[in-house]
DNA sequence: GCCAACGTTGGC
DNA sequence: GCCAACGTTGGC
């Protein structure tokens, strides 16, 4: 079992709105990067955890976990010409972009922020993908060590 | 709103 | 295959 983090800005998709969700599950759909796309296709499996993260927020940081209940699919946004997502070099017969179904497990007692994580990148969360100066990417593994440690920061 | 860090695109 | 231009991300 492996542990992820994917970023989410409040203002698009929120906890609230995956926590009001039929079965508290959603479709993580719209992502174009060819690196996280290979996480959602290949390496994310069925009952791993992932971090909620917000980005471009007041105090960005991870507000709850999820768990991974479907591996990666084609992701039918691409193919929908009037979504904002929509890419016509993906075909259906040759999907380009790929999805997962993630459920939310609890939401955090507290937001842990990305300053406190910072705080902690000499040491315990040295390597931490998310901290790496210029990291953009939306979906990011997390070792679990890492896992653990912000868990205990809570 | 600014801007650094990337990824992508396309001319050559 | 190189690289400049451009678009996007996301912290601050």
């Amino acid at each position: 079992m492996r542990y992820w983090l994917m970023k989410t800005e409040p203002t698009t998709f929120s906890v609230e709105d995956l926590a009001a969700a039929p079965r508290r599950t959603t479709g993580w759909d719209g992502v174009r990067n060819y690196q996280a796309r290979n996480m959602l296709r290949d390496q994310m499996k069925r009952g791993d955890e992932a971090f909620l993260y917000y980005s471009s927020t007041e105090v960005p940081g991870i507000v709850a976990t999820m768990r991974v209940v479907r591996e990666g699919y084609p992701d039918p946004t691409a193919f929908d010409r009037k979504d904002h997502h929509y890419d016509p070099d993906s075909r259906r017969d040759d999907p380009r972009w790929f999805m997962i179904d993630v459920q939310l497990k609890r939401r955090l007692k507290r937001v842990i922020p990305l300053s406190e994580l910072r705080a902690h990148a000499g040491r315990e969360l040295r390597g931490m993908a998310l901290l790496r100066p210029g990291n953009r990417l939306s979906v990011t593994p997390v070792s679990e060590q890492e896992w653990q440690f912000i868990l205990a920061l809570e």
